[in-house]
Parts: C-alpha cells; structure tokens; sequence
DNA sequence: GTCTATACCCAGATAGAC
DNA sequence: GTCTATCTGGGTATAGAC
C-alpha cells in the first residue's frame, strides 16, 4: 500500500514505468475517496459533510484529498458520476438478458431495481437529498443523469403498459407506484428500525415487499 | 410589528398588561422563526443550515433567535414538533368526517394524505432528510412521532383489509404502495421539474396522480 | 427583548518542504 | 504524491449595554 515506488530501484520515475506505479496510486486514492464519498454524501448531503470527514473515512489526508480532486465541488460532482456509472453499468446488464414472456421480464425487472436501489443506496439517496431544494447540484444530477434514467423507465413501461401486461395506468404515474415505496424504505432505514423496529434493508424483507408489489399489480391487470 | 410597548403610555411594563404584550410579541417572533425553521431544516437538513439563515428568513437577528431558543438544537426539535402538530391537526379533522361507505371514507382520506403532504412539505421531508442517517434527530422523530403516525396508519388500513374495502396485501407494504410516490413526487420538486418538466406539487397533478393511484387499488380489489 | 461586540471553533483551501 | 503548517471565512454561542 505505501512506498510502491521504491521498488522501481530507487530511481526517480522515469518513462513510463515509474509513471505507471504512480498512476495506479493515483486510482487506487481517487476509488477509495469515490467510495467513502458516495457513503457519506448521500448520508448528509454536500454541506452536511466535511472534506476531513470524507479524507478520514478513506484512509488519506484532507490535503492529499484536495490535490486529487482540486474542491470539495468537483469531488461531489465525480461522485454522484461514479454513483449513476455503477447503476447504469447494472441495469445495462440486467437488461440484456432474455425472458420467457413480458411479465416474466417485468418482475425479473422489478426485482433488479429493487436490488440496485439496496444495493448502491446512494443512487437513490443523492437524487432524493439534493433534489429537495434548488441548487446547483439538482441541475447537475437531473440534467447528466436522472432525466435519462426516467425516460428510460418510461419507455419501458409504456412498452409494457401497450402489450397489456401492466394495467393502464399513465406511464409515469405507475413508474412512481412501482419505485416510491421501495425508495422510501431503502433511502430510511434508520428511521423504519426506530420507529416499527424493521429492518427494510433486509433481502427478505424487500422481497416480500417485491411480492406484494407484483401481487396487486397483476390483480390490477385485466389481461393477467 | 415594532415597539408594540410603547403603546402602554410609555410606561415601563408593570403588573399583567406589559407583560402581556411582550408574551405577544414573544409568540409572534417564536412563531415567524419556527415557520423558517421549518421551511429550512426540511430542504438542507440540521447541518446544512445556518442559525443566521433562519433568523434572516424570519427576520430578527441572529442572536435574538438563540435568545428565545438557546439552541439550534432546541430550536430543531422544536421545529419538528410544531410541523407534525400541525399534520396532526389536520388529520384530526379529515378523521372526523364521516362518509357514504369505507370506501369513498379511504378516497378521502388518501386525498387529505396527498393535500397534507403537499401543504406542509416538511412533514414528509424532515423523516427523508434526517432519516438516512443515524443520529439524535432519527431517534427524536422516530420516537417522538412517526411511530404513532405510521401505526395509526396501519391500523386504519388493517381495517380497510379486512372490509375488503382493499385488497389483501401486508398492511405495511400497502401502506408504502400508497404513500410512497407521492412522497416521492412532493418531496423533491425541484428535481422532478429539471428532470422532466413537470411541476410535482400542482394540485391538478397531484389529483390525476390519486386518481391513477385509487384505480389500481380498486381494479386489484376483489370485492370492488 | 433586542442590539453590538466578540470569543471560540471548525470548515475549505493553499504554500512549500520532502 | 504526501506531508506540516497556515490562511481565511463562516459557524454557534455568550457577554453586556440599552
């Protein structure tokens, strides 16, 4: 973890050797601050968090810190890139497998949000705790990130809704039934376990949350 | 608003008739903090806050604010209390009507919950904000008021289940189905608006929103 | 009850040695 | 690339005059 340019014989770094150990220096700091960064965020919000809190939290220096990323903005901005390029990265595989019919698809679907919300919280928590107030960080994740994630989603149910396997229900409307109540258990789980003594970020917990969910869908839909 | 006293003959204030005029103007200026209070600590949460930007929102000064409240923190949880009071309030008297059958009853009841939460935003937005992480203020609203809020929710719809007035899924779980996305359209406008365009918190919005939401329920429910 | 002044601390950011 | 030291601004809270 430390020193790894020593072993280049001492010499100062020269060419692309020296340069390569260096640069994996570099990744490695910058992922470790990414990640404690996403944590932390998410948990408090950009002016709720200190520079120190998050350098501490990674195991570096805040100074060292602020070499990598230049301001607390700009690392609040790799963040929230970093948060969404894991969700995109994981939805895009979901969506590549194949199903035996649509609903089929739908629940496989259903589920895979459900894990990526559990899973990457901070894809929801970042939207939900800057998006409350106007700033320069709601531009930012609704404009580079969530409005496409949206018309995704949209198209997707819209599919859906057009081939009768979800009830006919304005698109954007039922994408807010199908998502809101899992956000609102993934985003809280303090606050759930205080106050019903619940853990909802439980796998079983979610899917039978997930059950339930599809349960009263498919009752809803007249061609199921 | 200013120098209220002198009206009392320019007499130092003695016996019940001076004082009471200063504990009116106690109340008022108490009253103006707690409203910015409120509308402040729900979008940036505690320590995104500054006590100077409440008291200039409230329009006293800073130091005159932590005269009536001593702390941020007394002066949070204080908050909290007068924004669940007033949801209280208000449930109380939508809980006191009475209706043809339970289900237009559970039709208004959804619409009070909806106008509720798009008339006093903080009510769904200080448990968001402080609810990810935890901390003095998840336990203080856990403990102090959600808890009830959302057993008394429960119980209203284990009712309903029973009836068959809705269909059968956990309470629970229901109870998020049918909150969860307006929360999620009332809590983050700002967002909502950059992301697609449409303003989340119009009431004809928020009514075509329950109208698609209470024709799911009812096209799931057997006995409807 | 409200003001001015200020103590004290912690935040983000920079400079320069190694 | 990482460290120590430091600057500057803003934050909560208190003291004391009016």
């Amino acid at each position: 973890m430390t020193n790894q340019d020593i072993t280049v014989a001492g010499l100062p770094s020269m060419g692309s050797v020296g340069g390569t150990v260096r640069e994996q220096r570099r990744l490695e700091t910058r992922a470790a601050v990414l990640k404690a960064a996403a944590a932390l965020f998410s948990e408090a919000g950009f002016r709720g968090v200190a520079v120190d809190d998050i350098a501490k939290a990674a195991g570096v220096r805040k100074n060292n810190l602020l070499y990598h990323f230049s301001s607390k903005e700009e690392l609040w901005k790799e963040t929230v890139d970093m948060v969404f390029g894991q969700a995109d990265e994981f939805f895009r595989t979901v969506r590549s497998q194949r199903y035996e019919n649509a609903w089929e698809g739908f629940e496989a679907f259903l589920r895979s949000y459900f894990e990526a919300c559990r899973r990457f919280p901070a894809y929801i928590l970042l939207p939900m705790i800057e998006g409350v107030s106007d700033s320069w960080r709601t531009d930012y994740i609704a404009e580079r990130h969530l409005s496409r994630h949206v018309k995704s989603f949209d198209t997707y149910v819209r599919s859906l809704v057009a081939q009768g396997v979800l009830p006919p229900v304005e698109p954007l409307h039922l994408q807010n039934i199908l998502t809101g109540g899992a956000q609102l258990f993934l985003a809280t789980p303090p606050l759930w376990r205080k106050a019903i003594d619940t853990d909802t970020q439980d796998p079983a917990f979610v899917e039978t949350y997930a059950q339930s969910l599809l349960g009263l869908i498919k009752a809803a839909c007249p061609t199921a």
